[in-house]
DNA sequence: TAGTGGTCTAGACCACCCC
DNA sequence: GGGTGGTCTAGACCACTAA
């Protein structure tokens, strides 16, 4: 007997692949059957080989051209995948009591930087919202936002004093692309105030701009003590 | 005229969908029509319509349940896919030059930290190799990699003067799955040393943790210096 | 220019799971 | 129980691109 939950179809041949793969039968750089051959030995239509080997490819073992054929990668370029994380969610999940608090919010021109960034007009105005996550009465991120007026006018009437903007963003502008990045730096001594650690200790620094097509939406910075993990398996 | 790489088929009604989520027109929460009747509307088969409803899903915008039908998620569970760094071909992509250099390999017991962490028996005997990257001769990447023996024994006769461990680990082991996570620490004084900067400063932090299947093969921690930046669109 | 993957059609059976 | 999505079949035409 085998595996009761033993795959078929296409899910199968996905397996089969990549034993092969793991056994040497088909090892890096080299041509695997085309479709039509393989779904002759797996008894089964093109059209399901063709979803298995295109899933593999995209998952990044695969190198499928026109042609050319199917390869396997020398060098797989497999991808992880992180979930945006929801910061109430994410601390509820720990079992962890969530507190959100506003720390101001200001209407001025963009500086500079941010126009330059964003590639706002020159006489953009910009909502300078910073605000205080807390899990379980512990500082957990600071957030130092941007939004652009012209690109979510309903922002004008919103205080941010009871709902966060990432929050707030989610639900009225739920459709955009974004840019993101991890850095790590050294908390300025005013974040450090809000962390409560020492002005220049590492902070981990998640950065976020947002576009809505072509419009700039918001330029996020959200600051984590030390200590703080993205983890993921892939 | 319309656009001339406007999109046709499946990509076609991915890209209408999305239209109407953003129009309003399908709202958070709200079902969509059955496979059936989209077909119908859009003038092509379920098998077309399934793909593309699919792929959202995949991608985060949509769920969808077997009788239930197809629903707008109300916050979008959309995920960020980052590519597996390989420094080398990272730092060379940057138009930089590549140097690596082994600064030690030792052969010894696993410590106890590393034993739990990877769930390894007690008497389990690793490769502790670390080793610097440089990119235009300046401190890019610190490595402090072990490998497990018993998973890898090939690794007993390489000595990783030449090659990194993790370019020679990717070619003899291929397929495996992972757990990373990144994060912000201080250098300890030894670190700091290799990567030229102050005991205490900021650091990014990678971490992997590599298995294949149910063996743990390989954990390394990749210190980066402050100003390094993972960066990725979604 | 010919071979390969990319995609679509038309139809079918089935598993799951909400009602 | 029945409606919905999940998947497969068998076949076709087409786009791309390596040879």
């Amino acid at each position: 007997m085998t595996n009761p939950t033993e795959p078929t179809g296409y899910r199968a041949i996905k397996a089969e692949v990549l034993t092969r793969m793991r056994n040497g039968v088909w090892s890096p750089g080299m041509s695997l059957p085309g479709e039509v051959d393989l779904a002759e030995e797996f008894a089964t239509t093109r059209t399901t080989v063709n979803r298995a080997l295109r899933e593999l490819a995209e998952e990044g073992y695969l190198e499928r051209k026109r042609k050319a054929g199917t390869k396997v990668l020398k060098m797989p370029r497999r991808q992880a995948r992180f979930a945006i994380p929801q910061i109430q969610q994410e601390i509820e999940d720990t079992g962890a009591d969530y507190r959100y608090a506003r720390v101001s919010r200001t209407e001025e021109d963009a500086p500079g930087w941010l126009s330059s960034k964003l590639s706002l007009p020159q006489t953009a105005r910009v909502i300078h919202v910073r605000a205080m996550h807390y899990a379980n009465g512990q500082p957990h991120q600071f957030e130092d936002r941007w939004i652009v007026t012209a690109s979510v006018p309903e922002a004008a009437a919103e205080t941010f004093v009871d709902q966060g903007p990432s929050a707030w963003l989610v639900d009225t502008v739920p459709l955009t692309t974004a840019e993101i990045s991890f850095s790590a730096t050294r908390v300025t001594s005013e974040v450090a105030e809000f962390l409560e650690v020492a002005p220049g200790d590492p902070a981990f620094l998640f950065e976020r701009t947002t576009w809505l097509d072509a419009d700039a939406v918001t330029y996020v910075r959200l600051y984590h003590r030390e200590g703080y993990r993205m983890t993921t398996r892939y």
